[in-house]
DNA sequence: GGTGAAACTGTGGACTT
DNA sequence: AAGTCCACAGTTTCACC
């Protein structure tokens, strides 16, 4: 078989993970500090990099930023229960539009979609629940809101 | 009043916010680069974002990887029904020994936490719903298995 | 995967608005 | 207070081993 994305088969050695997981921690660390940590030298390690970048595995690099300090401190979680059968499609394209929806995705379960809102404050996150309700195909929601926020790592792990 | 660190008053001027914008795209830019964006020099854009690091808006700068790509394409989320009065830091405790787990936090509503898993699969998905409802202030779970994730964005909207 | 060289970038000081 | 210009150290990136 050619090529060789299959699910559970990522031949990712021990060496791109410890690059992955210098990354996770400052995505602006120059190679020659992460060759440093990883006994590589800098353009093996950038090597490496664009390899992972062309494979896909590295999508990017982003700025991460504190939700309080920005006025972004509110958060929920909204269960979306839709019309009929809703298509994925109809949903992802009505949820593109908030800019206050961080991550959605279709569940299993009773509801259909499980919706994470961001707010500034508690009216701002009514306002953004009123119009998920008010969306065409959405029937109800259910919210829960975020009380403490308890761990937040990077979106997905590195095995050591 | 002295300070002015409260909620919704993050005073973000809008070169602020379209330099993080840009950060957002792609942290590793150079600072000419995103200076050509914003019409700034690069020492210039340096200086904004050493004081919005400074501040704490930014937390620092990370990798983002593909889910799929990497082997961990199987996501939940887990409502966790807590004992009694369970504190918020021994549910933080716990949640933080699991490497599957990217994100937790207490929630109002009948769940008393919601904790985003990530497996390599059904199988290792199983495995840890199994060791959260054993852990011992755990009453019991709700599970949501992600089927298609619709919208994946950056943590914290920014304000065009 | 390492080395060395050229081009580019980060960074701090001096000066300008 | 915040920007530009400049110079030097550090980094990226390439060809070659």
């Amino acid at each position: 078989m050619l090529g060789s994305v299959l699910p559970g088969a990522p031949d990712l050695d021990p060496i791109d993970a410890a690059i992955l997981r210098e990354l996770g921690r400052d995505a602006r660390a120059s190679f020659a500090r992460i060759g440093a940590v990883v006994n590589l030298s800098a353009p093996a390690v950038k090597r490496r990099v664009d390899r992972l970048k062309r494979r896909g595995v590295v999508d990017g690099f982003t700025v991460r930023l504190d939700p309080g300090a920005t006025g972004w401190g509110t958060e929920a979680h909204v269960e979306v229960y839709a019309a009929g059968s809703t298509r994925p499609a109809v949903m992802k394209e009505a949820f593109e539009q908030y800019p206050e929806i961080v991550a959605a995705s279709t569940v299993t379960g009773d509801a259909d979609a499980v919706v994470h809102v961001r707010a500034r404050d508690m009216t701002h996150l009514e306002e953004i629940v009123e119009r998920l309700n008010a969306e065409p195909f959405v029937v109800r929601t259910r919210s829960s809101v975020v009380l403490t926020p308890l761990v937040r790592r990077p979106d997905v792990p590195v095995q050591p």
